[in-house]
RNA sequence: GGGCGGGUGGCGGAACUGGCAGACGCGCUGGACUUAGGAUCCAGUGCCGCAAGGCGUGAGGGUUCGAGUCCCUCCCCGCCCACCA
């Protein structure tokens, strides 16, 4: 055994070992329970950062553990490669965006195979090949055919300079485009969309059962899909119809004294009345130009203007002015709304300042009444009790808002509404690099969907990409110029590509049959792998990409691919990894790290300990040096104890004989089983050690039983580690106590020795997930011959004696009055009178109780015990 | 403004359902071994105090024999959403 630690000469050697075992491969235990562990696939841009160390070490020491704890494990890997980033560096330097992505992947997969990361890799996946996308599109015909895909008017950021529609991360500050500083102004244009409205309601219902999911992404979904329960209502304007509002209020629409439009409401210009219509029309094109922003950001003053016309309070018959205000968003509700300023912060502000009326409709509950309107300081938003309100008054809000909503729709006048905040999903992007939407336009027939028999609609080779004017597929006639596809006479092809989070939505179904070229996955082989078990990834991630992966899964159950509703049973959302300087890391800070230097000066085992030794795997970490050198360090002095204790090895067996040797095999532990009944045979063992009865040794073996006890706690610690939420901080520092205690024991007997190789051969063990090299290599000095052929990586979990964690003694903390002033060493079932007496014969007990009455004694078992005295 | 997290030594972080605050690591101090050590091993290290002891988990109050943990009031930091009618 080499004496110095060198991670450069092992982990090369454990890495091939693996591949060539195949030991990472899915499927291979087919009568075991399975585990899919998935981290999001990265964006191949430049080199790896430490931020993909991160996801991918957390990922992995879970995969791996699994794996020991004889589960089937698929923990896949590919590459999310179509986007807008290699697009943008391919305008810079005029390469193509095809040929960097596939350099950058070369890049990331060399990284991480040198991380040692448990992948199956021959389930990779890279969304830029067209046998990949190519499934974008047959699921783009099927969700057309079955309406979930449709052809819509959308909002777009159109540069007026480069004449293109652009994304929003390229419209910077002052809304200008990012290369060419035109201003950027909204442009109505047609677009894709997906109907992800339609299933609101399902996804907002489905968040319920993921209890597994952190609370606040679950929030900032339901928040994100915004259910709104309220009403709808018309405000009749006499000679030019009705104008619809939208309100979650209805209670206090008697105190409403004027309804306000949005700038781009369709009635706008029929409503005005003639003489105020020239001042109607500068205001909306005023707001039309503005930042959005700018125009509807909260603190943007309130702005409006009169329209002239009258509308009528169905539930008052008064009639109230008609204006139009930027604070009204077009988009939500109707683009109408009541305003009602004694009850709206935002209404009342209006009010204040274009001097209309407020009126008070609604008083508390309980406490104070509010005074008149003209008084009233600022809105009163809460429910309460409906007065001057009709056959109405007297009722509390909830109450009212029912009661309302029923008469407008008795009435014929309104009813009850559910809005939403979710919005379509718009995917229609003008990019070179994605997937293109398999749509023909045809002069005679229209939008032709491409046959399924056509696809993969390839993206053509040779791209014309400036970033600006037309979109670049536009710009390459032999793809443009087809037939089509019902009369064969000439047609264009559709040039715009799909938005990448068609690609990200379901590539977790791709890789259970990555090389199908039938259909998109294999159903059966998603009714043994599907729903993922543990997902992890960046919070960044809540919304947008998890409510797409949510809502495409339940599209393809629909389809008949899958059989459940949602894709991932437990969600980890990782934290960042910022810069020494605790800044996040940036070329601008000058602190950056990258994981390929740190593991030419550490190893690839020192940097994932690091990241999972830093903090729990949901806090931001920053980065530091000594951090590192201190876990190098205790991979070095791991190294050494084992050297140092070389003697052990061929220990007569004690404990490390395996429960069963053939791990490949081995069927996992029925569920719920005791840990006990996988791995070592450490039931045994405490006979073996002290005869019959396990009684303790005498003399100084005590130490070694100690050890023995410290080594199953020890595997308790790191089991539980890896359940529940993820703690594999303190897991690491459980294996760097028992290498401390270790290092505090010299072992002279074979028993003892025993003791120590147990505790050797558990250390590799449970070192394994988070440092797999040294693990491997440890394992099989201590092992020896007999495990020549074998994997630590395949071999079964240890597992812990509930005999051995159980300790027989106890610390007993004794205070008096609340304050520690002692402790005494009792039996496990010491009872109140034996800790007692053993606490009042305690000298500093005995000081601070002289003299005092004891009023009451309080003994929590094996804890404490406190004299209260007067 | 709303939602969700957080505030514990010099630093990163531990602490099960109220029960010995500060595990483990970093840093620092001392010692051993050494030609040497920025290697390694050992010991110490919350603060004040020579000690006895006192004080300590953002601030203030409360419940309790006992509070980092529960309740109330407030302050600060982070992330997300942000005029959603």
């Amino acid at each position: 055994m080499n004496e110095r630690y060198e991670p450069r000469s092992i982990e090369p050697r454990w890495q091939s070992r693996w591949e060539q075992a195949g030991a990472f491969r899915a499927g291979r235990r087919e009568r075991a329970e399975k585990r899919y562990v998935l981290e999001m696939f990265p964006y191949p841009s430049g080199a790896m950062h430490m931020g993909h160390a991160r996801v991918y070490t957390i990922g992995d020491a879970l995969a791996r553990h699994l794996r020991m704890r004889g589960h089937d494990v698929l923990h896949p890997i590919g590459f999310d490669a179509l986007g807008l980033p290699a697009e943008n560096a391919a305008i810079k330097d005029g390469r193509h965006p095809g040929e960097r992505t596939r350099e950058n992947i070369v890049l990331f997969r060399a990284e991480m195979k040198r991380l040692g990361f448990s992948f199956d890799w021959e389930r990779e996946i890279a969304t830029c090949d067209p046998e990949y996308y190519r499934w974008n599109q047959w699921f783009f015909l099927k969700m057309l055919e079955k309406g979930v895909v449709y052809r819509r008017q959308g909002k777009a950021n159109w540069c007026t300079g480069c004449q293109t529609v652009i994304a929003n991360e390229q419209v910077v500050d002052d809304n200008r485009c990012e290369r060419c500083e035109s201003p950027v102004i909204e442009k109505i244009i047609p677009e894709w969309a997906f109907r992800i409205t339609a299933y609101a309601q399902d996804l907002l219902d489905g968040l319920d059962q993921l209890r597994d999911w952190p609370e606040r992404v679950t929030t900032m979904q339901r928040n994100w899909i915004g259910r709104s329960d309220g009403a709808e209502v018309d405000f009749d304007v006499p000679g030019r119809g009705p104008i619809r509002v939208f309100t979650t209020r209805v209670d206090t629409i008697h105190g409403c004294t004027y309804v306000v439009l949005a700038p781009e409401h369709p009635l706008v210009e029929k409503v005005a009345v003639p003489e105020r219509r020239a001042e109607v029309r500068a205001f909306v094109e005023r707001m039309k130009k503005a930042d959005v922003l700018e125009r509807t950001g909260e603190g943007a003053p309130k702005e409006g203007v009169f329209t002239g016309a009258h509308a009528v309070n169905p539930y008052t018959g008064e009639k109230v002015p008609v204006w139009i205000a930027n604070f009204v968003l077009a988009e939500y509700g109707t683009g109408a709304v009541m305003s009602v300023p004694a009850h709206d912060q935002r209404d009342f502000e209006f009010a204040k300042k274009y001097g209309l009326p407020i009126r008070v409709v609604i008083q508390p509950a309980k406490g104070e009444r509010l005074p008149s309107g003209d008084a009233l300081a600022q809105a009163f938003t809460e429910d309460g009790v409906l007065e001057a309100s009709g056959a109405f008054s007297g009722l509390p809000s909830a109450e009212a808002r029912r009661k309302m909503s029923a008469h407008a729709e008795a009435k014929g006048f309104g009813k009850a509404e559910i809005r939403w905040h979710l919005r379509d999903w718009g995917f229609s992007r003008q990019r070179y690099w994605g997937t293109p939407i398999p749509i023909i336009y045809c002069e005679e027939h229209g939008a032709v969907p491409v046959p399924e028999k056509d696809l993969p609609v390839v993206l053509p080779e040779r791209a014309v990409i400036t970033g600006t004017g037309e979109p670049p597929l536009a710009k390459v006639p032999e793809f443009v110029n087809t037939t089509c596809p019902r009369c064969g006479k000439p047609a264009r092809r559709e040039v715009e590509t799909m938005d990448t989070f068609v690609d990200s939505s379901w590539y977790y179904a791709r890789y259970l049959s990555p090389k199908d070229d039938r259909r998109p996955f294999d159903p059966e082989a998603a009714r043994r792998w599907l729903p993922v078990d543990t997902y992890v990834g960046g919070p960044e991630h809540a919304v947008m990409h998890l409510l797409y992966f949510r809502f495409w899964h339940r599209v393809m159950h629909q389809l008949g691919l899958v059989h459940e509703d949602e894709p991932c049973r437990r969600l980890v959302t990782q934290g960042i990894v910022n810069g020494p300087d605790g800044r996040k890391m940036s070329k601008r800070w000058g602190n950056v790290v990258t994981p390929g230097p740190m593991m030419d000066r550490y190893g690839a085992d020192t940097l994932r300990l690091f990241i999972l030794f830093a903090a729990p795997p949901e806090k931001d970490i920053d980065w530091s040096d000594e951090q590192v050198d201190g876990l190098f360090r205790f991979l070095g002095r791991v190294w050494r104890l084992f050297h140092a204790r070389q003697d052990c090895f061929n220990a007569r067996d004690l404990s490390a004989r395996r429960a069963h040797g053939q791990p490949d095999e081995a069927a996992p532990a029925p569920q719920g089983a005791p840990d006990n009944e996988r791995g070592f045979a450490a039931g045994t063992n405490l006979e073996r050690a002290g005869g019959p009865g396990g009684a303790v040794p005498p003399g100084r073996n005590e130490d070694f039983l100690e050890l023995r006890r410290r080594t199953h706690r020890t595997i308790k610690k790191c089991t539980e580690a890896f359940q529940g939420e993820m703690k594999f901080n303190t897991g690491i520092a459980a294996l760097m106590e028992l290498v401390n205690a270790l290092y505090a024991l010299e072992p002279r007997s074979d028993a003892e020795r025993a003791a120590v190789r147990e505790a050797l051969v558990a250390l590799a063990a449970l070192l394994s997930p988070f440092a797999p090299h040294a693990a491997e290599e440890l394992w099989h000095e201590v092992m020896g011959p007999a495990a020549r052929e074998r994997l630590l990586a395949e071999e079964p979990w240890p597992a812990f004696d509930p005999a051995l964690v159980a300790a027989d003694t106890v610390t007993i903390a004794v205070q008096v009055n609340g304050k520690l002033r002692g402790e005494v060493v009792a039996a496990v079932s010491a009872g109140e009178a034996e800790v007692r007496a053993l606490a009042e014969a305690d000298e500093k007990v005995k000081t601070h109780l002289a003299g005092k009455a004891v009023r009451k004694v309080v003994f929590v078992p094996r804890r404490l015990m406190n004299f209260v005295i007067g």
